[in-house]
DNA sequence: CCAGTTATGAAGCGCACGCTCCAAAACCTC
DNA sequence: GAGGTTTTGGAGCGTGCGCTTCATAACTGG
């Protein structure tokens, strides 16, 4: 037919999904784009058609892969607690230990406060992938109701999307607060949702 | 002395503030801070320094006045449940209801995912903003601790903290989620908070 | 009312933005 | 090979960026 690509698409795809997820969309230039991808602005548009483009399919691709470890880690062996918790102190150290030039925080996070807002499609794709990961915790806190280890008198569903919100909202202080901190927040959560012990007018020691 | 000032500094802020909420660091420039501030580029530059500069005034403004408006809600009538129910359904019904040209969500939560990974100056700010927050949700716990309505084998800070991140992942839900998903999971915090019935292996109807 | 000082508006600085164009190159089919 | 088709690199389009400059306006203290 004619002359072949010189690249593989998925590669460029993952390329240009590092530097939005460090740069955010409106921080990074097409410049960065060539950059980090390799390509003339050329093949770049040819290809995807812009900037916007690109950032859509990049977003799917996180929805797609990097969503994957947050999956494999809920379906990782131990309790269910110890998996959940295995996800927070995972998102903590990864968005603490970030270096200047690492990716910060969940790519559908940022695209979700940065973006969503202006822009349905990401809004759609965001959306999407808060569903994914709402039904890969409702696994576990279905896996944790059943062991007996969770408490039962909260629906399944509801529970997990009370561990879903506590588990965005630990990523975004994970922006600004300490470790310390935020270890303790992630032992609350688990706590709230063990089975505690019976209600007491007041916890008076003997 | 010299020529006065014609405007107001701290209007001049509040604009900026707006601008800032609404478009972000990145997707705000400084034509557009001059439209809705009404200065000129010079009178901006002489008064503030620059772009960076006043958008730190900006987060700074919040930390001080926006914030206040979480408190009043905390801090208002009815019971502590009712009073965290407020303050999340207000969030979510702000940021569902915003217009095209409106703020959305919080400014704080915006500045730490867009800007305080790369700006120390506005992660200073930012996690005392937090820390504020979390000390007023604080108070309301251990109101509702004390009056029985909360559990209390967690202690308050912790509870505190746990409260906390579910409103702000609420807060990142409610860019992409719809306002039944948003209810249910605001429920589904409240619910862990409480008191629950006495714990049994397994509550099968007799 | 004048000298001194600061704020203002307008013009525009150099630069980077998102994106396009096009001749040359690289490939396939025949 | 020749002809046809697509990709590629590079130059560069118009525009808007963050910011500066500067003559002029507006005010104060003496």
């Amino acid at each position: 037919m004619a002359r072949p690509r010189q690249f593989d698409e998925e590669r460029v795809i993952g390329a240009a999904m590092g530097t939005f997820w460090r740069h955010g969309y409106e921080g990074t230039s097409t410049r960065d784009l060539c950059d980090s991808t390799g390509l003339g602005p050329s093949s770049l548009y040819n290809t995807f058609g812009g900037k916007r483009q690109l950032y859509l399919r990049a977003l799917e691709r996180y929805h797609d892969t990097a969503t994957a470890e947050q999956m494999e880690i809920l379906a990782g062996p131990g309790s269910a607690g110890r998996r959940l918790r295995a996800l927070m102190v995972h998102a903590v150290d990864t968005d603490l230990a970030a270096a200047e030039a690492d990716p910060h925080g969940c790519f559908a996070i940022n695209a979700a406060i940065e973006a969503a807002a202006h822009d349905p499609d990401v809004k759609q794709v965001v959306r999407r992938t808060f569903d994914r990961v709402e039904g890969a915790i409702r696994t576990v806190v279905a896996a944790g109701q059943g062991a007996g280890e969770f408490r039962s008198d909260i629906d399944t569903r509801t529970l997990a999307r009370q561990v879903q919100s506590a588990y965005y909202g630990l990523r975004v202080l994970s922006r600004a607060q300490d470790r310390r901190t935020l270890l303790s927040t992630i032992r609350a959560t688990l706590a709230t949702l063990s089975a505690p012990v019976e209600r007491t007018e007041a916890t008076a020691a003997p």
